[in-house]
DNA sequence: CTGCCTGCAAACTCTTTGCACGAAT
DNA sequence: ATTCGTGCAAAGAGTTTGCAGGCAG
């Protein structure tokens, strides 16, 4: 079961490579399907580890090559949560905008429904007479638990 | 008139730096005067050739030694839109948030009040049991005046 | 077989840091 | 006279790129 979404998702970034005229080479699958396997915010880094264990021949470069095609074709976002590196997520079901509340102590992201986003942005943009691109509501926090305890027991919320 | 409140700034900064106990030298007065005279937002680069204009022993490493203690003194505030290098503001007459509308074709930003922010961080936070520390609401979009007339008038917004 | 893709390593960009000199208190 | 602050240049971190060889179509 599990499996067929899989290749689902697999068939569609085959397609869309196919639609860009670009060639579906096994390092770009294997770095496809890590970052699919993902079920939560990962980096470059892990996303190259990752992308090792199923093809060890998967280089750093390729990687980074690999990841414009990624969100280009939607099937992953990626997350600047302000950083000096990026984070990534798959798109699995996402619908709606997401705000990101990010732990700075538990070093974990939160995604948030924030439906009124959608509206927000495009009336300010509007308003400026420019259109809407992109858009990103992100909340940093300290983790209360983590510094009185010494540590924190919440998870990840996709 | 405008030189006096100028001063005023200015003597702001000299105490926060005397209350941390940290000497009051040319080159973190060249740089707070020359950050604060930008009538726009700044990068690190930009303020270390406007620092120089005011003394031209300031190094780059000075600049980036005294960008914390502007932010942390509050007389400047961080900025930061996603690039890879940050954006820096004096804080004049900033008194609610502020969300970002950041032109991609213009490299411009326009900061608009969105007071909700304040509340709506906070109450997000809450529910994960998380105090908020820095948030921020930022809208990516393009000019489409620039590229249908290949150019653009519009003004910055402080 | 053709030319896009790849791995490797070097290059790049912004920022940080170690060190010895110089200036503020 | 002490220290802290500084400029310089090198180091860092994450990401990008040039090149020669390799594999998809």
């Amino acid at each position: 079961m599990k499996i067929e979404i899989q290749d689902q998702y697999i068939e569609s970034f085959k397609e869309f490579l196919t639609r860009k005229g670009l060639r579906v080479t096994n390092q770009r699958m294997a770095i496809f399907s890590a970052a699919f396997t993902c079920d939560d915010h990962f980096t470059a880094e892990e996303l190259l580890d990752k992308s090792r264990n199923l093809d060890d021949s998967v280089s750093r470069a390729t990687v980074y090559r690999a990841l414009p095609l990624l969100t280009e074709s939607n099937l992953i976002r990626e997350v600047d949560v302000g950083k000096d590196y990026k984070y990534y997520a798959a798109n699995k079901d996402v619908k709606t905008f997401q705000a990101q509340v990010i732990c700075m102590d538990c070093e974990k992201i939160f995604e948030i429904d924030a439906p009124f986003m959608e509206w927000y942005g495009k009336t300010v943009a509007e308003k400026l007479l420019l259109s809407v691109e992109d858009q990103r509501l992100q909340v940093s926090a300290r983790c209360d638990q983590l510094r009185s305890k010494g540590e924190c027991n919440k998870v990840f919320t996709k």
